[in-house]
Parts: C-alpha cells; sequence; structure tokens
DNA sequence: AAACGACCTGAGGGTTAGCTGAACGGTCAC
DNA sequence: GTGACCGTTCAGCTAACCCTCAGGTCGTTT
C-alpha cells in the first residue's frame, strides 16, 4: 500500500511497483490508510512521514504490517524514532531504485521464506543485495552507492535494452534536473571497475541506450 | 490517441496509424485530449510536449493512459521529468517507423504479462524487437541504429513489395530532404551483413521497389 | 548491338553519439 | 579545519554512423 498525499509522487510508486509485479492500493491521507489497511492487510506499507490530517508515525502505530516511511531529507535522526523492528526509511527524493530495494529488503526480512536469494549472477558477475558486495571474476570491487543502485538496475534487467532516460528515471532521484551525460559517466565508471575484463557485459547500443548481458556462445 | 497541434504531424500519425490496423482518435490541443480520453478511454496517447494551452506534461496526468510523447530534439533535457513508468518518448522529426516500434513496445509493457513474441523470423533470419539483436542463419549480426530500421521495416512487411519511396517515408524522418539513392546504400549494407548467404532474401524488383521473402520451394 | 535507365557499391566527408580525464563543489568523518 | 570520497559538469577526442557521389554493372528497350 502506498500512502502519500501527492498525486504525482502516489502514482510514480505505484506505477512503478505494479510493473515490477506488486498489487498496490493507495491512499491519500492518514484516515483513508488506516481504514484500508484494516480492510486489505497489505503485506507492506509505504507511508509519508508528513501528512495532511495524521502523523505518519502516529498512522504506522495503528497498521499491522511493516513500513517503509518517506521523510523529508533534513527530518533529523530523532523524527524517526518510531521504527520499529522490521520498518525502514527513505528520504525524498527518492529514485525508484532506492524504493524497491528497500521494499524488498524488508519483505525479506519479515516473511517467513527462508533465506531467498538475494545472489544477483550475471557470468562471472555477482552482487548481494543484502551486504551490497560486487565481485567480478571472484574478486571483490568497491562502488560507490550511486555505482551500486545502476549495476543492480543493470542487473535486474538483465538483457534487457535501457535508455539513458529509463535509467534516469529509476537510478536517479526523481527531482535531477541534469541531463543524461551524468549516466555515461556512470557506465564509465562501472565499466572500468567490474568490466575490465572479457567478456565484456555492458554494451553501447548507438543512440538507444545500454544492455547488460552475457555475449552469445557462439560469436 | 493523437494529440499534436500541427494538422500535418496529426494527418501523418494518424494515417500511418490507422493503415497497420489501429483505432485513431485525435485531438488538437490539451484540452481537447483531456475531454477525449475520458469519453473514449484510449490504450495509448501519442502526445506532442508542446501544446498551445495546457503542457504535455499536465494533460498526462490527467489521463488514465500510457503516453507516447513527442519532444523536439533540442530540448536538452534528455530528462523528461514525468516520464511515469511504462511511458515513452520520441524525439521529432521522427520516423513512422520508430514511433510504430516505441507504441507497440509500450503496449506490451502495459499489456498483460502475456509475454508476447517480439522476435520477427523470415526463413533463417530472426530479429528481436526488444533487444535489437539480429541473427542470420543462428549467427548473430551487428547493424547500425537506420540499418535496423531498415531491416525491420522489410520484415514486418515481409513479402509485401516496398517502393523506394515508401521506404523513404517509413524509416526515414519526416523531415529529410535527400533523395532515394540512400535507400539503395542502406540495402546494399544489408545485403552484405545479413543477405551473403543463400538463400538471398532481399530481391530487387527493377523500378518497382524491394521485397524480402523466402523464394518458392522449388526452383 | 547499341543506348538508356535503374541499380549496385566502394570511397570519402561531415556529423554526432559516446567515452573519459579533469575540475569543481558538497558532504562527512576525523 | 582538513582530507577523502562522492556526484556532477564539461570539453576534447574518437569511433561509428549517415549521406553523397561517381564509376561500374545489369537489365530492358529500340
Amino acid at each position: 500500500m502506498v500512502v502519500d498525499d501527492e498525486p504525482s509522487i502516489r502514482d510514480l510508486l505505484s506505477a512503478s511497483l505494479r510493473f515490477s509485479g506488486f498489487e498496490v492500493l493507495t491512499a491519500a491521507d492518514g484516515q483513508e490508510a488506516v481504514e484500508v489497511a484494516e480492510r486489505a492487510s497489505p503485506d507492506l506499507v509505504v507511508l509519508d512521514v508528513m501528512l495532511p490530517d495524521l502523523d505518519g508515525l502516529e498512522v504506522a502505530k495503528r497498521i499491522d504490517a511493516p513500513v517503509l516511511f518517506l521523510t523529508a531529507r533534513d527530518a533529523t535522526e530523532d523524527k524517526i524514532a518510531g521504527l520499529r523492528v522490521g520498518d525502514d526509511y527513505v528520504t525524498k527524493p527518492f529514485s525508484l531504485e532506492e524504493v524497491q530495494a528497500r521494499i524488498r529488503a524488508v519483505l525479506r526480512r519479515t516473511r517467513v521464506e527462508g533465506a531467498p536469494a538475494t545472489r544477483l549472477k550475471v557470468a562471472d558477475l555477482e552482487l548481494d543485495e543484502d551486504s551490497r558486495e560486487v565481485w567480478r571474476g571472484g574478486r571483490q570491487v568497491r562502488l560507490s552507492p550511486t555505482e551500486f543502485k545502476l549495476l543492480h538496475y543493470f542487473m535486474v534487467n538483465a538483457g534487457r535494452v535501457l535508455s539513458k532516460a529509463q535509467i534516469l528515471d529509476h537510478v536517479w532521484n526523481y527531482d535531477f534536473g541534469g541531463d543524461a551525460g551524468v549516466v555515461e559517466s556512470y557506465v564509465s565508471y562501472l565499466r572500468r571497475k567490474v568490466d575490465d575484463v572479457e567478456p565484456r557485459l555492458i554494451h553501447t547500443l548507438r543512440s538507444v541506450g545500454y544492455v547488460l548481458r552475457e555475449p552469445p556462445p557462439a560469436g
């Protein structure tokens, strides 16, 4: 369930989550949120801390589901003192990558399912979502936060062609105003750090985008 | 639904889409677009970002359908801020091939996850619309963007004779001023890259056009 | 068979998309 | 404060690409 009073954020999140295969309900204020949650028993609630009627933390108390809070960046730590075990938070403005990663992490922790694989693997490139570690050919590689998010997005969508606009929309914060040049820079960084050996996995499709894929067996 | 204030663009698009079997409604400004969309619930909206009354992004918010934006090339922002998941965009001047490809991609993504085949196949020539990969006789072939668009147009219209004028109209941007000689050049490139083995698939019909087809079984 | 038009293709020039090193400013830990 | 790290922008460069052109080939007509 997605709870936010701004329609644009609500739509952004619910569309993105539906696309990823989640079933999504929405609410625009705390009152509605509590009602819907009672009826539908969602597995997880994405909840804006700043709501017109009730405080988000207050809402969380009345909901029997793990919560992923959305908070303003300048919110000091004590603001989220109401975090229960299993909850988590993301600061606005977020990127879709960020939110989805946190959602999956929360669900993983609260679900009974015993240790589902958090390892992504493409050829000899491996990424652990939990520990945020990355290996290429057995050798561990250190990545900055943005590099990690970008690589994660690539690996989740391995084999699919991604345009720079798509990448910008998912990996960068939704209010990022710059141009797509920054994507080129980060692809360059990633290539140097994790794609400097054969077989090359990150491929450029001129004037189309990028794709991470294992080259076909018979070249 | 097609929304653009320039009649020439509107007609170009709607005629081309109708010919391809789509049912098309049109609107000339944002106000009309919102009204028509409300009444008719289109499956997809092709929407010029620059409209006389409302901003295209504003219109998109009020429409409950995936959107394919038309933007000017010189819009330096490679990031369309309002781009929701499932939306896409094409820069002006576009080619009809481009627009139709994007439309199909958006519909494919938003329709039920019925994994429809995105593979075109003629004899031992195969083309994947998603990954933009092409194989001839199992061997992968690298094509430039224009080569790919041309081959795609051929394959979608396999067995149909295409005049150079038709090809120019569909594969090249609508403002292309050059002559049809360029088509000959690109057919030549394609022959070298994907039609250098028997059976030959691209055939010249002198003073008529070209056709991509499998030769009849018995000579 | 000659003449003509249509087509093929190699070569070349102008253009553009993408790559990357460098620089700048911000943030955070110490 | 100070330094390390990070995110972003920018500009020069390169390689890929698009288009044109011209000389040659091939088919058709006279």
